[in-house]
DNA sequence: CAGTCGGAGATTGTCAACCATTTTGAGATT
DNA sequence: AATCTCAAAATGGTTGACAATCTCCGACTG
């Protein structure tokens, strides 16, 4: 799975999972940061609405640290902004600028993994890969959009992390979590099954492993949501 | 000059300061961060060192607190890659990826930043500009890699703050040192010169406020550097 | 001799309490 | 109405202590 691991940059040892939406992750942080971005991306705080770390570190049962630093994270991930001495509040995401940068960003990065991929890919990784096509299609059925954009952007980023780039998959996650948000804003506009057969295009295509081939399917993939239907842009 | 303030996001307040390269800006914090990042990319540590808290914080003079976000920081800006209870290491970044990725996500950001600039920009904003192309010129007589560096980039984020486009200028900011660290390496190669007189291209494509001459000379200016020569690639 | 097991030490992750610094908003003053 | 003052609210940072985890090395085992 090419998960890079710290021998790979100077330390010894290895590392596992890929994004297994585990229920007790690793340090505590790492699960208030997950609790927070969902909340943020699912829209349960407004944009514009404050977060007060006291607040927050009550309510996740945590000392401030943690907070703070999942606080950092999202700032990082263009969730949340924050000002000195002041504190941070939620962000959102214009259509344009989706549009306009992250969708392109999004296509630059994903040009250039599935190009490098290409001759990375292990047999586990297409097994995967089909474990996300599997899931896509359960989630297709059962109208679950939630677990289809799971799905779909965890597809993509099997392929980024078989790439081995690390500055790829680095600012692939940086901007993973906008796309998302975005997606669950107007997925639920495009058919399911659509979504569903054009990964399986997009399987099918790496398994021929043809540079050309990939990533006509994958430009077809990336650029197809033009501007949807000119809905009104959620500034800030 | 349209720095995002507290108000433009649901809080009140002004804020300033571009990038004024302070000697004792803000909170402590901030400090560290600056240090670090300015001893990665000159290349004071090597690519694979290790990074240790309770070291650095000693050097530094702060506690562990400021020092872990300071690495957390780095590593969303690509400088450094941290597993947990493991620690950090230091990153370095293949011309390769900086060419297939940095720059045509540079470009995508400049050119979307570009258009939405064109119509805001203020006076005080191309004066600005005008203090950038001078210092770009002092910097080049004298010969002074680092400032002329300091001032090229200094150029194009002024531009993108004007745009005002909240999360452009975040990933600005994520790929802004990887970019300055490849501009270390390889600046030296192209005639000082040069790189003022496309400033001054562009600063005065900016003042038609032109999108298609603004555009072209973009495209112009940041193409440009193609492959260089193809040196070895600097891996991890 | 290779391989495994088991700490000891090193380092990160978290907590709690505390103080410094800064912003903010409500009154009081002019 | 404009300004000033000041206390409350938050963030920024410190200290010291543990808990959790990884690493490495040496002893044991087959």
């Amino acid at each position: 799975m090419n998960t890079p691991t710290p021998s790979d940059v100077g330390l010894p040892a290895e590392l596992s999972g890929v994004a297994e939406a585990g229920t007790k992750n690793g340090p505590r942080g790492q699960q208030v940061i997950e609790i927070l971005r969902t909340a943020i991306i699912s829209g349960r705080f407004e944009p514009g609405e404050r977060l007060i770390e006291s607040a927050l570190s009550m309510e996740f049962g945590t000392s401030r640290g943690p907070v703070r630093e999942a606080l950092r994270q999202l700032e990082n991930e263009g969730l949340v902004m924050s000002f000195p001495y002041r504190g941070a509040v939620v962000l959102g995401v214009s259509d344009e600028e989706v549009h306009e940068v992250l969708i392109p960003i999004r296509l630059t990065l994903e040009r250039y993994s599935f190009a490098q991929a290409l001759d990375k890919l292990t047999d586990d990784d297409f097994a995967e890969l089909g474990k996300q096509i599997w899931l896509l299609e359960q989630a297709g059925k059962a109208n679950d959009l939630i677990r289809l954009v799971e799905a779909d952007l965890c597809f993509h980023e099997i392929v980024i992390l078989a790439s081995g780039q690390l500055h790829t998959m680095q600012i692939w996650r940086t901007i993973e979590p906008r796309i998302r948000a975005y997606f669950y804003r107007y997925e639920r506009f495009r058919s399911f099954e659509e979504t569903v057969e054009e990964h399986r295009l997009l399987l099918a295509a790496l398994q021929t492993r043809d540079p050309a081939i990939v990533l006509a399917q994958l430009e077809r993939h990336i650029d197809v949501p033009s501007p949807p239907a000119r809905p009104k842009v959620r500034r800030v």
